[in-house]
DNA sequence: TGTACATCAGTGAACGCGCGTTCACTGATGTAC
DNA sequence: TGTACATCAGTGAACGCGCGTTCACTGATGTAC
């Protein structure tokens, strides 16, 4: 579609909503050519407007592309406690839970995935990013304290919090970049979930070996 | 140094090794900057040749960042053989030393860790790259067999070893990319080291929770 | 040892390209009276 | 209800920039005789 068939089907010289369209697009350009390649050109192309568009929105591209990784974040947050609401409070299956949307996530989303998981640098200074990132580690946290019979979250708790996060982090990117062929076996994920939050909540085995 | 300079210094209108030389450069800027804002000019100057001059060493840009990228995974995978070797066959020891150089190769080199870790698709046709890739991660089926007291790596074994994987593959990344803090307790990386190599090479737990 | 010549790794200038961003502008909208 | 005006979200053209790559070339090197 030409722009002067967008500008004539919104049937004004003014567009209404182009903020959420633009955000829109670029994710979308971000699923379809990874974070890396998206220019703000083409989500211009996409939206059907001038290229000097943007720049009533937004200050530059990188804001543009904070706004598409906040809300993503927003997204797979909700994901989260959507699934949790399904399991009785303390139970592993709450764990399995979490693993399991996380990934789907990051299948389902793999170029947003990426842009939230991006150095943190290009974050530091994005107060917003930073304190949702955090909040959404608390969850898991506090379902890690649940299932171990805590009510509150100390260094036991961060620990096998973050021992879970580093196993489904990893798998999200080995899954997304295609390495799991390597192993020459198939991959029952749901298994592979159940089995990393046993071994991560359960007591220590002996070492072997 | 300009490029005067530079011609002076090496003495000669020939340059002797320049495609080990943009190699390098390129390893160098890889770090520096990113994968992503690594450009073929810059690698260019560092070197102190004309823009022109890689064309005669590599087809395009690609295969410049090819070349780096299978000399990381050499390096990574000669640092794997060293460390294996400090410990006994068969030990669980040998396995955390496994995860310990993955992280230190990640920490050390951030910039070709991402590339070696990039899209599959971009190395989908580069069988070189594919090929060290499985033979790196045969090594730890390898180790995982050994540990558990089997000659061959069956099901069990691939399992197991893709769950040490994914852990430190994830453990890794959060460091690179600093996420690390959110965890609000101090991270004792060996610690954390043998307590993943314990849970996933020990008998599975009961489930609780 | 000296000379002719093929080879080939470099040069330097140029190319087309698409990018991010800015500019002066225009026309639709909402509001005050 | 009608009119004047401020606001502001859009336009379209232009900018400077650095990129990847190509081109005809040049000059050093190695080799055959």
């Amino acid at each position: 579609m030409s722009r002067d068939q967008e500008i004539k089907k919104r049937g004004s010289y003014h567009h209404g909503d182009l903020r959420a369209q633009l955000v829109e697009a670029t994710r979308q350009l971000v699923e379809e050519k990874g974070p890396d390649h998206f220019t703000v050109s083409e989500a211009c192309r996409v939206a059907g407007v001038s290229t000097a568009a943007p720049y009533k929105h937004f200050k530059d591209k990188e804001e543009l592309l904070n706004a598409v990784t906040l809300e993503g974040m927003l997204r797979s947050q909700k994901m989260m406690t959507d699934e949790l609401a399904k399991y009785p409070e303390g139970s592993l299956d709450r764990i399995v839970a979490l693993g399991r949307v996380y990934i789907r996530f990051a299948l389902q989303e793999p170029g947003v995935f990426r842009l939230i998981f991006g150095l943190a640098e290009d974050h530091a200074d994005q107060t917003d990013l930073v304190a949702q990132g955090h909040q959404k580690f608390g969850i898991v946290q506090h379902e890690v304290a649940s299932c171990l019979g805590q009510s509150e979250v100390g260094p036991e708790e961060a620990r096998r919090a973050f021992l879970l996060w580093s196993f489904v982090h990893g798998l999200s990117f080995l899954l997304i970049d295609g390495k799991v062929d390597k192993i020459g076996y198939p991959l029952d994920q749901e298994a592979i979930l159940k089995e990393i939050a046993v071994r991560v909540m359960g007591d220590m085995p002996d070492a072997q070996g």
